[in-house]
DNA sequence: CGTAGATTGACAACCAGGTTGTCGATCAGA
DNA sequence: TCTGATCGACAACCTGGTTGTCAATCTACG
Protein backbone atom coordinates (compact mmCIF):
# COMPACT_ATOMS: atom_id res chain seq x y z
CA UNK A 1 0.00 0.00 0.00
CA UNK A 2 3.12 2.20 0.42
CA UNK A 3 4.65 1.27 -2.44
CA UNK A 4 2.84 2.09 -5.47
CA UNK A 5 2.79 -0.35 -8.22
CA UNK A 6 4.94 -3.22 -7.00
CA UNK A 7 3.66 -6.38 -8.85
CA UNK A 8 5.13 -6.17 -12.68
CA UNK A 9 8.24 -5.47 -13.54
CA UNK A 10 6.93 -3.90 -16.57
CA UNK A 11 4.89 -1.59 -15.09
CA UNK A 12 7.69 -0.75 -12.73
CA UNK A 13 10.01 0.52 -14.88
CA UNK A 14 7.36 2.38 -17.18
CA UNK A 15 6.70 4.53 -14.34
CA UNK A 16 10.31 4.71 -13.57
CA UNK A 17 10.84 6.45 -16.69
CA UNK A 18 8.07 9.14 -16.04
CA UNK A 19 9.28 9.71 -12.78
CA UNK A 20 12.98 10.23 -14.06
CA UNK A 21 11.45 12.68 -16.80
CA UNK A 22 9.52 14.60 -14.14
CA UNK A 23 12.52 14.60 -11.90
CA UNK A 24 14.19 16.13 -14.43
CA UNK A 25 11.64 19.06 -15.43
CA UNK A 26 10.64 19.62 -11.50
CA UNK A 27 14.66 20.09 -11.13
CA UNK A 28 14.88 22.27 -13.88
CA UNK A 29 12.12 24.33 -13.18
CA UNK A 30 12.22 25.05 -9.27
CA UNK A 31 15.59 26.61 -10.50
CA UNK A 32 14.60 28.59 -13.55
CA UNK A 33 11.75 30.09 -11.42
CA UNK A 34 14.25 31.04 -8.80
CA UNK A 35 16.12 32.69 -11.41
CA UNK A 36 13.21 35.73 -12.90
CA UNK A 37 11.73 32.57 -15.46
CA UNK A 38 8.56 31.87 -13.50
CA UNK A 39 5.86 30.36 -14.75
CA UNK A 40 7.83 28.28 -17.46
CA UNK A 41 5.93 25.17 -18.46
CA UNK A 42 8.09 21.98 -20.31
CA UNK A 43 6.08 22.35 -23.16
CA UNK A 44 7.56 26.32 -23.45
CA UNK A 45 10.82 25.42 -23.78
CA UNK A 46 10.37 22.55 -26.31
CA UNK A 47 7.84 25.12 -28.35
CA UNK A 48 10.23 28.38 -27.81
CA UNK A 49 13.03 25.63 -29.34
CA UNK A 50 10.83 24.43 -32.24
CA UNK A 51 10.67 28.44 -33.28
CA UNK A 52 14.02 29.01 -33.09
CA UNK A 53 14.83 26.09 -34.84
CA UNK A 54 12.62 27.79 -37.37
CA UNK A 55 9.13 26.81 -37.09
CA UNK A 56 8.11 30.48 -37.42
CA UNK A 57 4.57 30.72 -38.19
CA UNK A 58 1.16 29.16 -35.90
CA UNK A 59 0.75 26.18 -38.20
CA UNK A 60 4.54 25.34 -38.58
CA UNK A 61 4.97 25.04 -34.87
CA UNK A 62 1.67 22.92 -34.51
CA UNK A 63 3.74 20.51 -37.10
CA UNK A 64 7.08 20.62 -35.60
CA UNK A 65 5.25 19.81 -32.41
CA UNK A 66 3.03 17.10 -33.91
CA UNK A 67 -0.42 19.25 -32.55
CA UNK A 68 -2.95 21.04 -33.74
CA UNK A 69 -2.59 24.52 -35.26
CA UNK A 70 -4.80 26.28 -32.74
CA UNK A 71 -2.76 24.43 -29.87
CA UNK A 72 -0.16 25.42 -30.96
CA UNK A 73 -1.32 29.31 -31.18
CA UNK A 74 -2.25 28.89 -27.35
CA UNK A 75 1.30 27.91 -26.42
CA UNK A 76 2.49 31.12 -28.93
CA UNK A 77 -0.15 33.54 -26.36
CA UNK A 78 1.67 32.46 -23.54
CA UNK A 79 4.50 32.58 -24.61
CA UNK A 80 4.14 35.84 -26.05
CA UNK A 81 2.72 36.81 -22.30
CA UNK A 82 5.65 35.67 -20.68
CA UNK A 83 7.50 37.94 -23.05
CA UNK A 84 9.75 35.27 -24.60
CA UNK A 85 8.43 35.73 -28.37
CA UNK A 86 7.26 38.47 -30.74
CA UNK A 87 4.87 38.18 -33.33
CA UNK A 88 4.66 40.56 -36.60
CA UNK A 89 2.81 40.46 -39.91
CA UNK A 90 4.85 38.79 -42.98
CA UNK A 91 5.14 41.62 -45.35
CA UNK A 92 5.40 39.21 -48.54
CA UNK A 93 2.40 37.13 -47.10
CA UNK A 94 -0.33 39.14 -45.18
CA UNK A 95 -1.88 35.42 -43.69
CA UNK A 96 1.34 34.66 -41.64
CA UNK A 97 1.98 36.34 -38.57
CA UNK A 98 6.27 35.17 -38.63
CA UNK A 99 7.11 34.39 -34.59
CA UNK A 100 10.50 35.53 -33.31
CA UNK A 101 12.08 34.89 -30.07
CA UNK A 102 13.39 37.90 -27.60
CA UNK A 103 16.43 38.53 -26.02
CA UNK A 104 14.62 37.01 -23.10
CA UNK A 105 13.20 34.14 -24.58
CA UNK A 106 16.81 33.30 -25.45
CA UNK A 107 17.63 33.87 -21.85
CA UNK A 108 15.29 31.35 -21.21
CA UNK A 109 16.40 28.68 -23.73
CA UNK A 110 19.73 29.15 -22.62
CA UNK A 111 19.02 28.80 -18.74
CA UNK A 112 16.44 25.56 -19.32
CA UNK A 113 19.14 23.64 -21.82
CA UNK A 114 22.54 24.67 -18.75
CA UNK A 115 19.74 23.24 -16.23
CA UNK A 116 18.89 19.91 -17.88
CA UNK A 117 22.35 19.69 -18.53
CA UNK A 118 23.38 20.16 -15.07
CA UNK A 119 21.05 17.52 -13.83
CA UNK A 120 22.40 15.25 -16.70
CA UNK A 121 25.21 15.91 -15.29
CA UNK A 122 24.73 15.41 -11.49
CA UNK A 123 23.17 11.68 -12.94
CA UNK A 124 26.18 11.06 -14.90
CA UNK A 125 28.11 11.61 -11.48
CA UNK A 126 26.21 9.49 -9.37
CA UNK A 127 25.86 6.42 -11.72
CA UNK A 128 28.80 7.17 -14.01
CA UNK A 129 28.94 8.70 -17.60
CA UNK A 130 29.66 6.08 -19.74
CA UNK A 131 26.87 4.21 -17.60
CA UNK A 132 24.31 7.32 -18.35
CA UNK A 133 25.77 7.20 -22.24
CA UNK A 134 24.81 3.36 -22.33
CA UNK A 135 21.22 4.12 -21.13
CA UNK A 136 20.70 6.83 -22.77
CA UNK A 137 21.91 4.69 -26.73
CA UNK A 138 19.38 2.36 -24.95
CA UNK A 139 16.42 4.56 -24.76
CA UNK A 140 17.50 6.17 -27.70
CA UNK A 141 17.20 2.11 -30.00
CA UNK A 142 14.25 0.92 -27.90
CA UNK A 143 12.26 4.33 -28.89
CA UNK A 144 13.66 4.76 -32.31
CA UNK A 145 10.68 2.46 -34.01
CA UNK A 146 7.96 4.08 -32.41
CA UNK A 147 9.42 7.98 -33.32
CA UNK A 148 10.18 7.03 -36.73
CA UNK A 149 6.29 5.70 -36.90
CA UNK A 150 4.89 8.69 -35.39
CA UNK A 151 7.42 11.23 -37.26
CA UNK A 152 6.13 9.56 -40.22
CA UNK A 153 2.32 10.57 -39.84
CA UNK A 154 3.92 14.07 -39.48
CA UNK A 155 0.97 15.90 -38.30
CA UNK A 156 -0.28 12.36 -37.16
CA UNK A 157 -3.08 12.60 -35.01
CA UNK A 158 -4.26 8.71 -34.49
CA UNK A 159 -1.26 8.53 -31.63
CA UNK A 160 -2.67 9.85 -28.74
CA UNK A 161 0.35 11.36 -27.06
CA UNK A 162 -1.75 12.93 -24.39
CA UNK A 163 -2.66 10.55 -22.55
CA UNK A 164 0.70 10.16 -20.41
CA UNK A 165 -0.46 9.51 -16.66
CA UNK B 1 13.95 20.92 -38.06
CA UNK B 2 13.38 17.18 -38.69
CA UNK B 3 15.46 15.99 -34.98
CA UNK B 4 13.50 17.71 -32.24
CA UNK B 5 15.35 19.59 -29.23
CA UNK B 6 19.05 18.76 -29.91
CA UNK B 7 21.20 21.39 -28.78
CA UNK B 8 21.22 20.05 -24.98
CA UNK B 9 22.06 16.79 -24.08
CA UNK B 10 20.28 17.60 -20.95
CA UNK B 11 16.99 18.05 -22.56
CA UNK B 12 17.41 15.16 -24.72
CA UNK B 13 17.88 13.07 -21.37
CA UNK B 14 14.17 14.21 -19.95
CA UNK B 15 12.59 13.55 -23.79
CA UNK B 16 13.93 10.13 -23.91
CA UNK B 17 12.84 9.30 -20.43
CA UNK B 18 9.45 10.50 -21.78
CA UNK B 19 9.22 8.85 -25.09
CA UNK B 20 10.06 5.68 -23.24
CA UNK B 21 7.04 5.76 -20.88
CA UNK B 22 5.12 6.57 -23.77
CA UNK B 23 6.18 3.95 -25.78
CA UNK B 24 5.20 1.35 -23.13
CA UNK B 25 1.74 2.94 -23.27
CA UNK B 26 1.06 3.03 -25.96
CA UNK B 27 2.25 -0.65 -27.13
CA UNK B 28 0.39 -2.16 -23.88
CA UNK B 29 -2.55 -0.04 -24.81
CA UNK B 30 -2.67 -0.92 -28.19
CA UNK B 31 -2.62 -4.43 -27.57
CA UNK B 32 -5.03 -3.95 -24.66
CA UNK B 33 -7.70 -2.32 -27.11
CA UNK B 34 -7.07 -5.48 -29.19
CA UNK B 35 -7.89 -7.82 -26.24
CA UNK B 36 -11.08 -6.55 -25.53
CA UNK B 37 -9.97 -3.70 -23.57
CA UNK B 38 -10.72 -0.86 -25.01
CA UNK B 39 -10.83 2.46 -23.77
CA UNK B 40 -8.17 2.28 -21.07
CA UNK B 41 -6.09 4.90 -19.89
CA UNK B 42 -2.69 4.60 -17.64
CA UNK B 43 -4.41 6.21 -14.76
CA UNK B 44 -7.17 3.31 -15.00
CA UNK B 45 -4.41 0.66 -14.84
CA UNK B 46 -3.32 2.63 -11.93
CA UNK B 47 -6.30 3.44 -10.00
CA UNK B 48 -7.67 0.01 -10.21
CA UNK B 49 -4.29 -1.58 -8.65
CA UNK B 50 -4.43 0.74 -6.04
CA UNK B 51 -8.32 -0.65 -5.46
CA UNK B 52 -7.05 -3.85 -5.69
CA UNK B 53 -4.74 -3.35 -2.89
CA UNK B 54 -6.80 -1.82 -0.71
CA UNK B 55 -8.21 1.52 -1.08
CA UNK B 56 -11.65 1.28 -1.90
CA UNK B 57 -13.52 4.02 -0.70
CA UNK B 58 -13.44 7.13 -2.86
CA UNK B 59 -11.58 9.56 -0.65
CA UNK B 60 -8.86 6.60 -0.05
CA UNK B 61 -8.17 5.97 -3.36
CA UNK B 62 -7.03 9.47 -3.63
CA UNK B 63 -5.34 9.48 -0.79
CA UNK B 64 -3.05 6.30 -2.44
CA UNK B 65 -3.08 8.00 -5.44
CA UNK B 66 -1.96 11.51 -4.48
CA UNK B 67 -4.80 13.51 -6.08
CA UNK B 68 -7.89 14.63 -4.64
CA UNK B 69 -11.07 12.52 -3.90
CA UNK B 70 -13.29 14.40 -6.30
CA UNK B 71 -10.65 13.56 -8.78
CA UNK B 72 -10.41 9.99 -7.83
CA UNK B 73 -14.75 9.72 -7.77
CA UNK B 74 -14.04 10.59 -11.44
CA UNK B 75 -11.47 8.03 -12.20
CA UNK B 76 -14.18 5.50 -10.24
CA UNK B 77 -17.23 6.55 -12.33
CA UNK B 78 -15.05 5.63 -15.60
CA UNK B 79 -13.73 2.59 -14.03
CA UNK B 80 -17.61 1.87 -12.99
CA UNK B 81 -18.87 2.49 -16.41
CA UNK B 82 -16.03 0.11 -17.84
CA UNK B 83 -17.08 -2.62 -15.50
CA UNK B 84 -13.83 -2.72 -14.23
CA UNK B 85 -15.43 -1.82 -10.53
CA UNK B 86 -18.73 -1.87 -8.40
CA UNK B 87 -19.40 -0.11 -5.69
CA UNK B 88 -22.09 -1.02 -3.24
CA UNK B 89 -23.17 1.06 0.18
CA UNK B 90 -20.79 -0.22 3.27
CA UNK B 91 -23.18 -2.00 6.13
CA UNK B 92 -21.58 -0.36 9.03
CA UNK B 93 -20.64 3.49 7.77
CA UNK B 94 -23.14 4.63 5.46
CA UNK B 95 -20.93 7.72 4.43
CA UNK B 96 -18.45 5.30 2.33
CA UNK B 97 -19.58 3.54 -0.73
CA UNK B 98 -17.61 0.36 -0.56
CA UNK B 99 -14.81 -0.55 -4.06
CA UNK B 100 -14.28 -3.83 -5.62
CA UNK B 101 -12.69 -4.77 -8.22
CA UNK B 102 -14.59 -7.17 -10.62
CA UNK B 103 -13.76 -10.30 -12.58
CA UNK B 104 -13.15 -7.74 -15.91
CA UNK B 105 -11.27 -5.90 -14.03
CA UNK B 106 -8.99 -8.69 -12.71
CA UNK B 107 -8.82 -9.71 -16.05
CA UNK B 108 -7.55 -6.37 -16.99
CA UNK B 109 -4.90 -5.70 -14.38
CA UNK B 110 -3.57 -9.06 -15.62
CA UNK B 111 -3.47 -8.71 -18.78
CA UNK B 112 -1.94 -4.81 -18.54
CA UNK B 113 0.25 -6.44 -16.30
CA UNK B 114 1.58 -9.10 -18.54
CA UNK B 115 1.90 -6.76 -21.59
CA UNK B 116 4.21 -4.32 -19.45
CA UNK B 117 6.10 -7.12 -18.58
CA UNK B 118 6.17 -8.48 -22.21
CA UNK B 119 7.82 -4.98 -23.04
CA UNK B 120 10.10 -4.77 -20.36
CA UNK B 121 11.47 -8.36 -21.91
CA UNK B 122 11.69 -7.32 -25.08
CA UNK B 123 13.58 -4.48 -24.02
CA UNK B 124 15.89 -7.35 -22.17
CA UNK B 125 16.16 -9.06 -25.13
CA UNK B 126 17.38 -5.77 -27.26
CA UNK B 127 19.90 -4.06 -24.70
CA UNK B 128 20.42 -7.47 -22.47
CA UNK B 129 18.86 -8.27 -19.31
CA UNK B 130 21.39 -7.06 -16.91
CA UNK B 131 22.03 -3.98 -18.56
CA UNK B 132 18.32 -3.14 -18.08
CA UNK B 133 18.32 -4.31 -14.69
CA UNK B 134 21.21 -1.69 -14.24
CA UNK B 135 18.63 1.35 -15.58
CA UNK B 136 16.54 0.28 -13.14
CA UNK B 137 18.55 0.56 -10.79
CA UNK B 138 19.89 3.73 -11.85
CA UNK B 139 16.77 5.14 -12.15
CA UNK B 140 15.35 4.25 -9.07
CA UNK B 141 18.70 5.57 -7.38
CA UNK B 142 18.26 8.98 -9.59
CA UNK B 143 14.49 9.13 -8.66
CA UNK B 144 14.57 7.84 -4.85
CA UNK B 145 15.12 11.51 -2.96
CA UNK B 146 12.62 13.60 -5.03
CA UNK B 147 10.48 10.17 -4.64
CA UNK B 148 10.89 10.25 -0.84
CA UNK B 149 10.25 13.77 -0.76
CA UNK B 150 6.87 13.67 -2.82
CA UNK B 151 5.72 10.39 -0.57
CA UNK B 152 7.03 12.19 2.78
CA UNK B 153 3.99 14.95 1.81
CA UNK B 154 1.40 12.00 1.12
CA UNK B 155 -1.30 14.12 0.08
CA UNK B 156 1.24 16.90 -0.81
CA UNK B 157 -0.18 19.56 -3.14
CA UNK B 158 2.19 22.13 -3.60
CA UNK B 159 4.54 19.68 -6.11
CA UNK B 160 2.89 19.99 -9.63
CA UNK B 161 3.43 16.35 -10.69
CA UNK B 162 0.65 16.97 -13.40
CA UNK B 163 3.13 19.35 -15.37
CA UNK B 164 4.34 16.34 -17.62
CA UNK B 165 4.57 17.42 -21.19
C1' DC C 1 -6.78 38.19 -66.37
C1' DG C 2 -10.03 35.51 -63.08
C1' DT C 3 -11.38 32.16 -60.56
C1' DA C 4 -11.05 27.53 -57.82
C1' DG C 5 -8.67 25.49 -54.35
C1' DA C 6 -5.23 25.56 -50.40
C1' DT C 7 -3.52 27.64 -46.62
C1' DT C 8 -3.37 30.77 -42.56
C1' DG C 9 -4.78 32.30 -38.23
C1' DA C 10 -8.79 33.29 -35.35
C1' DC C 11 -12.87 31.93 -32.92
C1' DA C 12 -16.23 28.90 -30.63
C1' DA C 13 -17.51 24.71 -28.66
C1' DC C 14 -16.19 20.80 -26.53
C1' DC C 15 -13.65 17.14 -23.77
C1' DA C 16 -10.51 15.09 -20.17
C1' DG C 17 -8.49 15.43 -16.05
C1' DG C 18 -7.31 17.95 -12.62
C1' DT C 19 -8.39 21.78 -8.85
C1' DT C 20 -11.19 24.30 -5.00
C1' DG C 21 -15.27 25.25 -2.42
C1' DT C 22 -19.54 23.88 -0.52
C1' DC C 23 -22.99 20.94 1.11
C1' DG C 24 -25.98 17.29 3.51
C1' DA C 25 -25.48 12.95 5.63
C1' DT C 26 -23.20 10.31 8.82
C1' DC C 27 -20.09 8.88 12.40
C1' DA C 28 -17.51 9.36 16.84
C1' DG C 29 -15.96 11.33 20.99
C1' DA C 30 -16.40 14.56 24.98
C1' DT D 1 -26.54 14.97 23.12
C1' DC D 2 -24.01 17.95 20.77
C1' DT D 3 -19.78 19.19 18.31
C1' DG D 4 -16.44 18.26 15.15
C1' DA D 5 -14.46 15.35 11.65
C1' DT D 6 -15.20 12.60 7.59
C1' DC D 7 -17.47 10.90 3.42
C1' DG D 8 -19.30 11.39 -1.08
C1' DA D 9 -21.64 14.44 -4.24
C1' DC D 10 -22.14 18.66 -6.81
C1' DA D 11 -20.83 22.99 -9.02
C1' DA D 12 -17.56 26.05 -10.91
C1' DC D 13 -13.32 26.65 -12.74
C1' DC D 14 -8.48 25.96 -15.02
C1' DT D 15 -5.38 23.80 -18.47
C1' DG D 16 -4.19 21.81 -22.52
C1' DG D 17 -5.65 19.50 -25.91
C1' DT D 18 -9.38 18.46 -29.77
C1' DT D 19 -12.73 19.51 -33.81
C1' DG D 20 -15.31 22.51 -36.81
C1' DT D 21 -15.95 26.77 -39.06
C1' DC D 22 -14.76 31.10 -40.97
C1' DA D 23 -12.83 35.31 -43.56
C1' DA D 24 -8.74 36.62 -45.53
C1' DT D 25 -5.18 35.59 -48.39
C1' DC D 26 -2.16 33.29 -51.52
C1' DT D 27 -1.37 30.33 -55.79
C1' DA D 28 -1.89 27.82 -59.85
C1' DC D 29 -4.38 26.89 -63.69
C1' DG D 30 -7.50 27.89 -67.53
Amino acid sequence: MMCPMARSPGAELALLLLGGFQSMVDEVHGELASRGHEGVRASHEFALRAIDEGADTATELGRSLSVSKQAAAKVIVALERLGYVEREPDPTDARLKRLHVTARGHDMMAQGAALFTEVRNRWAAQIGAEQLDALEAHLTRLTRNRSARTKDLAAGLDEDLGNAV
